[in-house]
RNA sequence: GGCGAUGUGGCCAAGUGGUAAGGCAGAGGUCUGCAAAACCUUUAUUCGCCGGUUCGAAUCCGGCCAUCGCCUCCA
């Protein structure tokens, strides 16, 4: 079976062959660090790690990309806007440099917690200045760009395939553009290769044309080449970067020698919050930290990072997410059954009777891989191959409630299925799942307490058996009698 | 205005020509001392609306309605 890609630049599903027999080469937009992470952020880092997590089981080589933009930038098409960096340097009083190293790391503290794998490379590009000077000094031997008043913009009527990703018309885009403050660009939907640094501008580099700063855009350009070469094979983002964004993307790396910088684009969709855009303007933004924590004022409750990620890969990458408090209890709720039943496999391993898989036990979890991989290759349809997460979840539960008694190899197979799956793939089943703030000490402690009941229990004195049941029922402690014993569970 | 999406049961969400996955919630049952958990059964003759193509459409075509995104920094 064959991977299959919603290609944006050829708005088709492909068949994704590499560029390097065996080897994928992909970058994705990074975060602007100005400000803590939100489940923007997350839905994209999520859905791109998957990506990356599926194209390494597939068997490939990668090389994952992801920028970290450390460079501020004003709006792309005019000289006026802010610059989010700066602005939020002035207002914590710090360096622009501070601000950008504190949510620096708070990305990746974020990523981290959402079991996103890290990239291979993420490039800064304020550690990428003299690369994307000589970028543009190339643009402007070639004739695609030009210097005006120390800043440099390239030449959109020079690249006759300018707008081939996102679809526009260079005419049709004068319409569009709002005030334009100077006439510094000869054409409107021109950009910014480099720009000039006023007074004031606290990040600023030499340049052949004076101080200044990068363009937003040849950042990507200049570091997904370097590290992957061109062209390379996937380039992601998301959707509301394809213009201007990766439009320009485009046109800086093709217009010298018109070999194509990216093979295949993929775009993930945005996130709404009940229902409504959700913009850090518009006050409704959800950040990571205040969601994990249940500080945000959009939802009830804190909401583990693994529960979030759950919910970003239980709809497709490129279909919209909507962030409601109901939606993600019903995740909540669904991720702790696929972990119960995984636990409970765990647990049975030690004390299962050594014998290898039995061969029904084999093809049953070779059938739901099958299914499973057959449902990611297909543009990694992530809520999909979920579905058939549940359908294992559901015959392991029925073979551990059975007669049937399971050997160490069945419950092994077993757990190894939801490993590759589960975790390799996903990334929502850990390793190591445990009764959230448990502990040797905790497990001993109500190993007493269940002995106690236990022993009430074999006098049939069920007052005492149910007091210490409803006790500690109270305290959030769930007590389950299984044929085999009483095991517990702390509920949120 | 231009470009692009989406509309599937109470909620979330797969499904691009062959007769509606999965999760949450609800109902009944099995198991249990009672529970819990798990399992079984059940809940859309129907996929925004109206036409068309086809032996056959949620899936293709046309029209309409609604919602959303991008066109300005934003994942």
């Amino acid at each position: 079976m064959a991977l299959y890609v919603q290609n944006s630049l050829t708005r088709q599903k492909e068949i994704f062959t590499s560029v390097k027999e065996g080897f994928v080469g992909i970058y994705v937009c990074g975060p602007t660090v100005y400000g803590h992470s939100h489940i923007g952020h997350a839905k994209s880092y999520v859905s791109f790690d998957v990506i990356v997590r599926y194209l390494r089981y597939s068997g490939y080589k990668v090389r994952y990309v992801q920028n970290i933009t450390d460079v501020g930038h004003l709006t792309d098409n005019a000289d006026s806007g802010e610059d989010k960096i700066l602005k939020q340097a002035r207002k914590e009083r710090i360096e622009p440099m501070e601000v950008v190293e504190l949510y620096t790391h708070s990305y990746f503290e974020d990523m981290d917690a959402l079991n996103v794998l890290r990239p291979d490379i993420s490039p800064r590009a304020s550690g990428h200045i003299p690369e994307q000077i000589a970028l543009t000094e190339k643009l402007i031997e070639t004739g695609h760009a030009y210097v005006e008043n120390g800043s440099v913009y390239f030449d959109v009527s020079s690249f006759d395939e300018y707008g081939k990703l996102s679809g526009r018309k260079i005419d049709e885009l004068e319409e569009g553009v709002r005030v334009e403050v100077k006439s510094e660009k000869r054409h409107p939907a021109d950009f910014a290769l480099w720009k000039q640094a006023e007074e004031g501008h606290l990040m600023r580099w030499q340049s052949p044309w004076g101080e200044g700063y990068p363009g937003w855009h040849i950042e990507c350009s200049v570091m997904a080449t370097k590290y992957l070469g061109q062209p390379f094979d996937i380039h992601g983002g998301g959707l509301e970067n394809i213009f201007p964004h990766h439009e320009c993307e485009i046109a800086q790396s093709e217009a010298i020698d018109g070999s194509q910088f990216a093979k295949y684009w993929l775009h993930n969709n945005m996130v709404t919050v009940n229902g409504m855009k959700m913009g850090k303007s518009l006050g409704n933004a959800i950040d990571l930290k205040s969601a994990f924590n249940g500080t945000n004022k959009n939802l009830s409750k804190a909401y583990s990072p693994l529960v979030i990620r759950f919910f970003i890969l239980s709809s497709h990458y490129r279909s919209p997410l909507d962030f409601s408090d109901e939606a993600l209890q019903a995740a909540e709720k669904g991720l702790a059954r696929l972990h119960a039943t995984v636990k409970l496999v765990r647990d049975q391993i030690g004390k299962a009777h050594e014998e290898k898989a039995s061969i029904g036990v084999q093809n049953t979890l070779l059938k739901y891989r099958r299914e499973f991989v057959g449902l990611m290759d297909d543009d990694f349809n992530t809520a999909a191959a979920i579905g058939i997460l549940f359908d294992l979840n559901k015959s392991v539960n029925t073979l551990l409630n059975s007669n049937e008694i399971l050997s160490s190899g069945s419950l092994q197979a077993i757990d190894e299925t939801y490993q590759t799956l589960g975790e390799d793939i996903l990334g929502i089943i850990p390793k190591d799942i445990v009764n959230e703030a448990g502990g040797d000490l905790l497990d001993g402690l109500f190993g007493v307490l269940i002995t106690l009941r236990t022993d009430a229990r074999t006098k049939r004195d069920w007052a005492t058996a149910d007091k210490i049941r409803d006790q500690l029922s109270e305290l959030g402690v769930i007590l389950e009698d299984r044929p085999d014993g009483t095991i517990w569970k702390l509920v949120k």
